[in-house]
DNA sequence: TTGTTTGATGTTATCGGTAACAGTTTAATC
DNA sequence: GATTAAACTGTTACCGATAACATCAAACAA
């Protein structure tokens, strides 16, 4: 392996003019430049990130911190994981799994934080090295998410489009960031086009969906089209819809959110809205080593939603 | 952070002593011993891995080398990364993917090398670094595979005893190692029953299992099981019977191989061999970090298959 | 008794980088 | 032309561990 030493003593110049090279190019002049990137690509050097990170006292080490109870069932978190290592393992950091419980055990050079509720918020705030949030919220955190609320706005554009005539919006009961955003998408399409807007929230339970569509079927119009907040909560008012002998899509529309596994296996599939999470786990890792390095926030990271048309809306 | 310098203070010792009671604690005194595990214990003494590694001269880094051509559909390359991976953050090392054409760039500790042919053996045995296979070999590599060759015998057997009177094996056309044991299962049982074998070869896809059993659909008698070296062909084979009026599983019985993706698309199941291939993933990683460790051969690990019951035997 | 061996512990140099500071050259100012 | 600031480059110490060597005392042999 060849060293800093290596390329400095072919190139005639000390350690340090090498290191400067490599780190403060702004620092070393031109001409004493190009002597050192010849000699460089000569000798093949690859700078030695072990030491690199002895000397700058950091652990290459990125705690991943999961708040919510995992549904092992769903590869959501999986595909988070795999999207953060392939990033980390990029730029040689390693990733570790931590839990609110031993958090604190061993050192690190920064976080990556989901499902943060509000009673989270302080304890955050104070962690010395770096975070980013996967989820948003309104607290001045960095973080990446989908765009929730374009994604309900756009499917209840596209609802209307086809024709719905009225727009029930089925949310998850929960004071978090996502769920306002999601009812803030609906809310303005709705009072866009001078609707009258109704919510429901449930807990995020296919069941509790279900129940209440089929105990106010009555009340509900032929041409109605359901905005729910996640997946589950659409497969259960399709369920219901179904049970209670109304048409999916003719008479009534259903449209979820998040499309991750039971987009896989519902029939006909939900219309919905599709996420990278890898994609989304790789700008994670992308985000949090830039502000590591940079020392700055680097500002949040808000993905498009891409509908996935199922056949829960009319064609 | 505390160090071990701040430990070997605390414990009125040099570095030195602490450093030997960590990696050669039979060249210390019971009496120091005692006096520096009290001082480590009292500090939270964490022993810094960068330092560590920079002083071995190691770089945490393990490559993964994948040999074959990757079908990013199934999860099966993507399950063994997870594996590997969590392992190695595990032991704070990093997993580097590489391909035949990167290979060497870079330094590492180890190698995890998968998809290995015959015309491999030769570099990788020139490797200066552990090496373990995820794959079975005759070269004397330590390896990690399930047992191939009970794994076809396993379903064999049951295909008798479910009163198939015929067991037609159908193979992968590949001089591959894995390929020959599980040839040999199936020969063992059937020549425990005194039966008559009969094997067919082809590459893996199911349309070449499939358009073989239509070629030559009337010379196979009724009650035959067919065992596949594979899912894939498992699949043609069942198709073909399908298509050619037989009934699976009635008449003709149909075993697989591998049961990653296909047996949740397929319908009925096929009934086929799974493999945790994120365990076995875990495992490359534990024995080639034991390998790094002991600078000694850990020998081979091999998982006992397990039956997974499809529809394409009878109950 | 004295030299030698053995075992336990401490000292020093080193792994490959980087920050802080020191030294040198060049340009700008009066 | 002398003074001083600015811009480069080199020296030294250090990050936190380990190996190799040096030291020292106790145990043993002659």
């Amino acid at each position: 392996m060849t060293t800093l030493l290596d390329v400095a003593k072919k190139a005639n110049v000390s350690k340090m003019t090498v290191s400067r090279v490599i780190n403060h190019p702004d620092k070393v002049t031109d001409e004493l430049k190009q002597l050192v990137y010849e000699a460089m690509r000569e000798l093949d050097y690859h700078p030695n990130v072990i030491a690199k990170a002895l000397a700058n006292n950091s652990t290459r080490i990125i705690k991943l911190c999961i708040l919510e109870d995992i549904d092992t069932t769903e590869p959501y978190y999986m595909n988070l994981m795999i999207g953060i290592a392939k990033t980390l393992d990029l730029h040689q950091y390693s990733l570790q799994l931590v839990t609110r419980r031993n958090f604190d055990i061993g050192n690190c050079d920064g976080y990556i934080i989901t499902g943060m509720r509000i009673s989270d918020v302080d304890w955050i705030k104070d962690l010395k090295k770096p975070v980013v949030l996967f989820g948003e919220n309104r607290y001045g955190f960095d973080f990446i998410d989908t765009n929730n609320k374009a994604g309900t706005y756009l499917l209840s554009q596209l609802a209307l489009k086809k024709g719905y005539e009225k727009l029930i919006y089925v949310g998850i009961d929960s004071k978090e960031s996502f769920e306002y955003s999601r009812e803030a998408g609906y809310l303005q399409q709705v009072q866009e086009k001078r609707m009258v807007p109704e919510l429901h929230r449930f807990g995020n339970h296919s069941h509790l969906s279900e129940d209440f569509i089929r105990q106010n079927w009555d009340k509900i119009p032929k041409n109605t089209a359901f905005i729910c907040a996640s997946d589950r909560l659409a497969l259960g008012v399709e369920r219901a819809i179904v049970r209670c002998g109304g048409k999916v899509p003719d008479d009534f529309g259903v449209t979820g959110f998040d499309g991750v596994f039971l987009n896989q296996v519902a029939s006909p599939k939900i219309t919905t809205i599709k996420q990278s999470i890898i994609q989304m786990g790789s700008a994670c890792g992308e985000t949090l080593l830039d502000k590591i390095q940079s020392g700055e926030s680097q500002g949040s990271l808000v993905f498009e939603p891409k509908l996935s048309l199922g056949g829960t809306l009319r064609d």
